[in-house]
DNA sequence: TTCCTAATGCAACCGAGTTGCATTTTGAGG
DNA sequence: CCTCAAAATGCAACTCGGTTGCATTAGGAA
């Protein structure tokens, strides 16, 4: 088992059990996942508050990025721990009918040219439609 | 004054008072504008609701199209009736401060490799951060 | 062990978007 | 110019993801 303390507190974050268990959920659910379903995860152990704030803070230390789907949903993937760099450089895939989020690997986000004078905070690709099984259902 | 009326008609929509004052706001705005933005404009000659259906409808019959920003809000952008093809094929900007999202058009998205299987009903790409205008406030 | 700070839980709130239904408007047919 | 069914609108209530304020609890340095 993954010392998830360890990680934490790496990352300058005080490990405490909400804390570890939002980000085991994180790394068990292994791709993007929404505040609902990491309270699904946990099982109603923690107060959804906290695991709002604790999501946020992840992504703030970089242990996490976080995506918002077309649903509106912010996402949130933790990284491993041994990934250098932002890893949330990619596009994602987003399934309208299921809801679940895919990180789409081995593809960076295009250069995009602004108007003078806008300052780019961060940018995001979003594909979005249906995921192999909810198209499979689809055509039953 | 552009005849509204006309170019709801040959989109195959019922031309009514409403339908003519939401097409016209969004064509005065002149950008990609939020449910809000579009209300503001109309001040309140129009329910809530009638302008979510009516902005939902505008983009079913390819008046408009949508994108949504990490705001979370839905923006609808009017097509110029002589462009052909789809117009929101291009990258768009979200001001985190005050909210405005602009297209950022002669760029193109780029093509995403999906997983076999995956069935792609669109994507949107969203650079957000400050406008000229509102990096020029925050230095202040 | 003490004590201050950070973290958590709880309740209430916010705002974008949606739904159901009664009322009004539209326009085709007479 | 009427009639009438279908479509559009307005209103109220609701859903749900996310946020805020505040009292309580846990963490960890002294």
């Amino acid at each position: 088992m993954t010392d998830y303390n360890k990680i934490l507190e790496s990352a300058g974050l005080r490990p405490t059990d909400a804390r570890e268990a939002v980000l085991g959920a994180l790394y068990r659910i292994g791709r993007p996942a929404s505040h609902g379903e990491v309270a699904e995860a946990l099982k109603g152990q923690l107060d959804r508050v906290t695991i709002y704030r604790n999501l946020y803070l992840l992504e703030e230390a970089r242990l996490a990025h976080k995506v918002q789907g077309v649903d509106g949903k912010w996402r949130f993937c933790a990284h491993d721990p041994d990934v250098v760099g932002c890893p949330g450089d990619h596009p994602h895939f987003l399934c309208l009918s299921c809801g679940k989020m895919i990180c789409l690997l081995g593809q960076t986000l295009p250069h995009v040219d602004v108007p003078d004078g806008v300052k780019v905070q961060g940018k995001q690709l979003v594909v979005y439609g249906l995921c192999p099984e909810c198209s499979r259902d689809r055509q039953k």
